[in-house]
DNA sequence: TTGCAAGGCTAATATAGTTAGCCTTCACGG
DNA sequence: CCGTGAAGGCTAACTATATTAGCCTTGCAA
């Protein structure tokens, strides 16, 4: 391997994640990128295709710790608590990735991205099923999964401008949904 | 006022949000809406601002339209019927303007297009009343559209990859939704 | 009839992404 | 030890796009 590399792969998509969040995607550039990392603009494209290449490599980098923080979060063992617990993970996860967050759920975004967060749907559909019943577990799983999603996209979006308590309706959104997905009739 | 005008800002938006739908938003430019109304690219500023004013006028056109829709669709007097109603004329107006559906409702879209949108959540909100009681009305509001614009945004973004009938699971995420938001306690 | 402003247009400018092509550095085989 | 080749920089150039500057024509109104 010839001359010492100045830069990486990973802290080109690091530098990337992080203005992505600080500046929002349309003032993403190669070039702030490249000074972020300390070489220049053409320099990036040792290393990453495009500029799309390096949103996907970004957003996968996302959906691989979004994954993790939610397998995290279920280990009580009882499903209501778990279920509970995977919700608040994934709205603070938003919270606290606003932008990457959105950008990963868009549609145009990229396949491979959210192809990742397959690999939690497991844990999840499992857990479901302990309430919904195994009929229901895939159904179920999609209502509370677009529920909390829809819910975290509009609260990020600044939609809920009817006033009112923000967390008192994630409360009850999901205090009613976890009992709605019960098998009344499995 | 002189010479005839060849266009108008009602045009130049009628053809940006015909553009948007069919080719993304990353390929509408200004030169493209241009040849659509038959002028030259920098003609177009003597009617919008800027590309970032096409867009909004293109979201505002388009947040007018799905009030016009939702109101349209809440006619028969019985909530839940309403309800039912207004919740597939959501969806069908996102399936039917996928792109342009998810930039209203996207983040870092104008705030004036989602503004318009509250005009309908008047009608919206007081149907639901009628199901949850005057108490929990805002936050089973939000616990509706929530759900209904998270799995619609889900639908459209190809993220339902589990297999399984996405029909099905509207039909069950709604009927288990319109059933519990109903006041067990108010 | 004359003025003036609306609404075109061409030309020019700025900014990004991206490509072309070159140069330096070192690990490694002889 | 020395030559070499590829990794990984860099500058310069090209392209596309938004946007601005400045001009010209038209036709209503005084």
């Amino acid at each position: 391997m010839p001359a010492h590399p100045q830069t990486s792969t990973a802290a080109i998509v690091a530098a990337g994640r992080r203005l992505l969040e600080e500046r929002g995607v349309d003032a993403l550039t190669m070039r702030d990128v490249a000074d972020a990392v300390g070489v220049r603009a053409p320099s990036l494209y040792k290393r990453v295709r495009n500029r799309s290449d390096l949103f996907r490599l970004v957003l996968e980098d996302v959906a691989d710790e979004l994954t993790g923080v939610l397998d995290a979060a279920a280990i009580s063992g009882d499903p209501v608590a778990d279920l509970r617990a995977m919700t608040a993970a994934y709205r603070g996860f938003a919270h606290a990735n606003p932008v990457t967050y959105t950008l990963m759920m868009a549609p145009q975004a990229v396949p491979g991205a959210t192809a990742r967060s397959v690999r939690s749907s497991a844990t999840f559909l499992n857990i479901v099923a302990q309430q919904a019943g195994p009929r229901h577990a895939l159904p179920a799983a999609r209502t509370i999964v677009a529920w909390a999603h829809g819910f975290i996209t509009m609260e990020l979006a600044g939609a809920f401008r009817l006033g009112g308590d923000v967390e008192q309706a994630w409360d009850f959104g999901l205090g009613r949904l976890l009992t709605a997905i019960r098998s009344p009739a499995d």
